[in-house]
This record gives C-alpha cells, sequence and structure tokens, in this order.
DNA sequence: TGGGTTTACTAAACCGATTAACTGGCGATT
DNA sequence: AATCGCCAGTTAATCGGTTTAGTAAACCCA
C-alpha cells in the first residue's frame, strides 16, 4: 500500500521539472523527440497517473456530471441511466449518482452536492413538477439539462419525449378500436407530461365530424402502488370509461395488479395502453399495447447537449427536443362491445 | 459565478485561522462558546461548504465508493444499484457508476480508475468467471466486496444469495411435480452460481429412493439474447426434459419469447422456474415461479460490510455471507404429463 | 516569583496537480 | 556588437483544504 506515484517522481526519474510533464501530458507544450521519449518511458515505467483529486482541485472541474433522478430501480430510469453512464464515458466522463425519490428536499441536496462537486453538467429527472427553488438551482449551473419531465421555470435545455405525439397515437388508436370514453392515468394534473399526453389524446380520440369526449382524469405518482390505487378508484367511480391510458408502465403494472386480483380482463373488460416500453410488456397476460418512449435517444441525447460547445449561443439553452415516440401495437386494446356494466349506462 | 467562498474567507470573517474553521468543523477541537460562535456565524453567513476536491486530496480519500457492474439496464442490476446507493448515502457516500458490460477490459478499466479516485471502497459484480487479474486489482484495495457472483482467487468479502439454496428449491418443486428431467440455463459452466444451483438442483430432484437425474445444461449469458439462442438449442436438442430451471430473469424473458413465438405453452409443454424475480414475472403470461433474491440486502450488506471497522480483524476478509432465497409459487409449473414429443422417447 | 500546565489558538508544511510568467542559451539579423 | 526571437524548458504561485508542531497568554501551585 505504498504511496501512489506522483509528477514529482516522474519529474525526477525523467530529469525535467513537473511542469513540463504536465504541459506535455496535457498537450500545451511540444517537446524534442529526445525529451518527449525520456518522460514517456518515466511515466510508463512508473506507472504514472494523474491523482484525479488534486486535478480537479487544480483545474476546478471534475470530469464527471451529476445524474440526478427519482429512483434507479425503475426499468425506465435504470435504460436511461445505462445510456447516460455509456455516453458520458464516451466524453471521458464519470456519473455520480443521487436517488431523489421525487423528494424536494433530496432534489435539493443532489443539487447542491453536485454544485459542490464542481460537476461539468447536471441531468435532472423529476416525476413531479418542483417548485421554484429546484429551476432556480438548477440554472445556476453552467451546464444543466432537464431530461423527461418538464421543471418549469428552468432555463436550461430540454430533452423530453413528444408527449403529445404520444397522446395522438394512443388517442387514434383507441379511437379507431371504437373507443370514446377514455381514462387517463397520469403522475399530476399540474405535469407537464400529462397536460400534453392530454391534449393529444383528445386530438386524437376526436372524430372527423365530432369533438373527442373530455378524458377523465386519474393522478397519482407513477409508481405501481399508484397504478394500484387509482385502479381501485377507476372501478369504483368509472362510468362510461372503455379505456385506459396509462401514463407509465410503472402504473400500467399496479393497474394489471388489481385487475387481476379481481378477475377484470383486458382487453375484454377494458382496453389499456402503456406509456414507456421499458417492461416486458410483449410477455405480459395479455401483451400490453404501449407507447414507447427511444430511451436510449433521450439519455444520448442529454448527454451530447452537455458536452456541446454551443452552450454560448444565444438561444441554446432555450431548446426543447423533442423525441418522437411510437406505438407497439400487442393485444391489450380490442373494441369496447359488450362491456356488461356498460350496456346500461351507454350514452 | 463569483468564485465560491474558501475557509479563507470564512477565516477572516470569524477573525480566527483557517486551521482552527477546520479543526472545529472536523470536531477535533473544542472551543469556548465565543469562538464557536463566531466561527458557526461566519460559516453560515457565507453558506460555507468545504470543497470536496481539496477536502479529497488533503485526505487521500473520497466519500464515494465505486459500484461496477455488468449493466445498470438490468433490472437485478438496477434494484441492487438503489439498494447500494440508498445505503451508501446513509453513510455519507456517493457511488461511481461503472458499467462494464462483463468485458474484461472494462472491468479491469473500471477497477483502475476506482484506484486512481481513492475511493474508500469498491463494490464488484460480475457475470463471468474473471480472470485472476481481476482477483488481484480487486485484493489490492483496502475495502472491496465481491457480490452476487463469486470471483475466483478474490481475498475481500463475499455477500452471494444462497445459490444452492435456490437449486435445492426449484428443485424439490419441480420434483414434488413429477418432474425427473430437468435442464439448467444458466451463466457459464465455471461460473460460482451455476456450479451451486446445480448442486442444489440435484439434491432437491432427488428422491427418498433414488438419485437425481442429472440436470442438462445450457449455458450462455445471463441475457435475453442468450436466452433465445439456449431456447432455440433447447427445442432442437432436449430429450426428455419436462423442465427449464433459468438462472436469471434475462435468460426467462430470451426462453419466452422464444416459446411464445412457437406456440410453447408453459407449462402445458414445459414448466418452467425462475430465478431473480426482478422483472414483474407475476404478470407474464402465465405468472412464472421463479426463486426470488433478496435484491436489497444483498445491496445493503454489501455496504455494511464496506464500511464496517472490522477490517482488521483476522478472518474478516475471508467471510462469505449468504443470503437465503426463497421460492415464489405461481402458474409455470405443473405437471410433467401428456408432453406430444415427449411420450415417445419417456424412458 | 518562577516554573509547569492548560487553554486557545496559529504557522506552515503538505496533498498533487496546473499554468502564467520567466530564464538562459543560441542562431540570425541589423 | 548589440539586439531580437525562439527554443526548451523552469520557477513559483495557486487551487482549498488538513494537520503537525508549536506559541503566547493565562492560570495554578509551591
Amino acid at each position: 500500500m505504498k504511496s501512489r506515484t506522483s509528477l514529482k517522481d516522474v519529474a525526477k526519474e525523467a530529469g525535467v521539472s513537473t511542469a513540463t510533464i504536465s504541459r506535455h501530458l496535457n498537450g500545451s507544450l511540444d517537446l524534442p523527440e529526445a525529451t518527449r521519449a525520456r518522460i514517456e518511458a518515466a511515466v510508463s515505467k512508473l506507472h504514472y497517473h494523474p491523482n484525479p483529486h488534486a486535478r480537479r482541485l487544480s483545474l476546478g472541474r471534475s470530469d464527471s456530471i451529476a445524474l440526478i433522478l427519482p429512483d434507479i430501480a425503475n426499468p425506465f430510469f435504470a435504460k436511461l441511466a445505462a445510456a447516460i453512464e455509456g455516453a458520458a464515458e464516451k466524453h471521458g466522463s464519470m456519473v455520480l449518482l443521487h436517488a431523489t425519490f421525487n423528494k424536494s428536499d433530496r432534489e435539493m441536496a443532489a443539487l447542491r452536492r453536485a454544485a459542490q462537486n464542481q460537476v461539468d453538467g447536471v441531468i435532472f429527472i423529476t416525476n413531479r413538477a418542483p417548485e421554484v427553488q429546484v429551476a432556480q438551482a438548477l440554472n445556476d449551473f453552467a451546464r444543466a439539462v432537464i431530461l423527461d419531465e418538464d421543471v418549469p421555470g428552468g432555463k436550461v435545455p430540454r430533452v423530453l419525449c413528444d408527449n403529445e405525439l404520444g397522446g395522438v397515437l394512443a388517442g387514434r388508436h383507441l379511437q379507431a378500436a371504437g373507443h370514446r370514453h377514455v381514462a387517463y392515468f397520469g403522475g399530476g394534473v399540474d405535469l407537464h407530461s400529462t397536460q400534453m399526453r392530454l391534449a393529444g389524446l383528445r386530438s386524437g380520440l376526436a372524430r372527423d365530424s365530432e369533438p373527442a369526449v373530455e378524458p377523465t382524469l386519474f393522478v397519482g405518482d407513477h409508481s405501481p402502488t399508484s397504478g394500484r390505487m387509482l385502479a381501485e378508484t377507476f372501478l369504483r367511480d368509472a362510468n362510461l370509461e372503455t379505456a385506459i391510458f396509462s401514463g407509465s408502465d410503472e402504473l400500467t403494472v399496479g393497474i394489471l395488479e388489481v385487475f387481476h386480483a379481481r378477475g377484470i380482463r383486458v382487453p375484454d373488460d377494458f382496453s389499456l395502453i402503456s406509456f414507456d416500453d421499458t417492461r416486458s410488456l410483449h410477455l405480459f397476460a395479455p401483451a400490453i399495447t404501449s407507447i414507447r418512449q427511444p430511451v436510449e435517444d433521450l439519455g444520448q441525447r442529454a448527454v451530447e447537449i452537455l458536452f456541446s460547445d454551443a452552450w454560448d449561443q444565444p438561444n441554446f439553452k432555450a431548446q426543447t427536443e423533442r423525441l418522437p415516440v411510437n406505438l407497439i401495437e400487442r393485444r391489450s386494446v380490442s373494441t369496447p362491445a359488450n362491456k356488461k356494466k356498460r350496456t346500461s349506462t351507454e350514452a
């Protein structure tokens, strides 16, 4: 457990000053072949690697980015994290992981730690509509990007999926199958995603002749637990609805748990479309039709933007990238015909 | 974007030296009330937070641990990572994430980076049987723990699930249902997990009177792709087998994809038991019986061991903790009766 | 009153890099 | 011969903490 070799050791070995080595290694100096060879020999003989802490202290940056997200155990975020880690690594950056569980104080704490650590950038993911202070903390970073869900007031680039398109695709698909009354299960009315998807849903559901029936809203958070609760509420309160558009696979899991437990069949009793498609929905009983998010791309784009060199350009921070989603058709949507409970109350 | 406040600023504000403040903040000095109050006032007035890089450089440690794993997108590792991150945070430690994709060079690179970063500890997870050099690199750390899969030659504590018990439970369950010929799908013959599970499977499958029929082995890696390939091979080559014990949910996904595509029914054609239970197997068609790993506990124990203060005790590094698994019975195992293809060749 | 012990701090070295500013030597130019 | 510029580096400050060794002042006791 001897002390690691430092620049000084290499300097001694190569017979030059530490400055020369440092500058050579960082490419800010070109040297005659002889010296360079001596330095390189010394470096590899001593297995020299610069001490990252010293480097970071000196440079005031850390070659790492902070990834702040609700919960890495959630498959959607896990996949996002994988994409981000991979992309960050290509830029020589490590990733510092912070799970917030959608708690305000944890989000703030994570942002504070990120600032203290002088990270080169922050990728911020939340599942709620955060307070202004979060947006402000985010705005204080030289580089930060908002990913997946909007943070109102954030003056930083955004990478989102095209939520509205998702709504449209779901709406059209349900409409085509004959549904008019659909319930949206989502993670909060005030959420950007909820609003956009609803807007999309309305236009997708509309027919040439008549406007869409306003979708019913069931909101909680994006967790199976919430999905279960909302499903219970839905079963109690739902009236004309023949289909559910679930805002995330997490909610879908909760919904299906309740449905299975109660013997409610999909799509026979209710049609169902999920959002995300990051769980193995194709193996579910039944296979669940779903709006697929381009998870890989979302993560990659976020990192690319972080490392872009256009940050000083005027409108760079105002950009919002919306990556297209698409509908994966499976077996959870059918015609709303013959709903027993429903037929009596049908409009 | 003004420069952050440093110890010097606080010292000036409080009218004491930087040493005093540092020592006070780190609890290595107790001061008269008056001074302490002045210092604390200055600290909070200036919103002082020590610069972590300077701190790490000075202390030679980093208050962070390296988490090296195959792929964070895999739900099993994602859950493990979540547990680890949570536990590490309680110890004031950040986690540095490294995905290796089970590549030797990436494992080594991650270990090297961890060493350079002077992490307080390493949690190492692999899916393969790594070369000695990996074990050696691991042994060079003051603190490291091997998690989930064994690394032969590693002289560091291990936290594994009780793979043998998993095998026993699966074996007994299949035996009770009447199966004698079972195939094990796993991630490499040389893997510790494979060997232990096989051993367990044999003893679980044995009856009072007669020994177990030796399970057939199908090995690849723990990925859906591999699961698909192994399933194809299985369908081509399998003879007497009536049940599959799949070594991971990832493999199970691949297997089911092939089975679904070919119209092979579980459990009617083949019974199936999975391992991990970290995907939503309860919602699959059919719900998949599975050996559940105590993922949370695995992660937590790894972290607890890392931060234990018994590292200097003689046999500490030699410990292996095996956390119990249990069988979650669902609907993917039935009696092996009436296998069409099989009846002809039945022994 | 002198010497020893506390108390309450401080000075300065150190961690290991980066980098702006500088130097000493040499050939070319005026 | 004096000046200039360039080459090949070096010196020393700096990043922002931690910590060892030490000091000045006050207190204690004989």
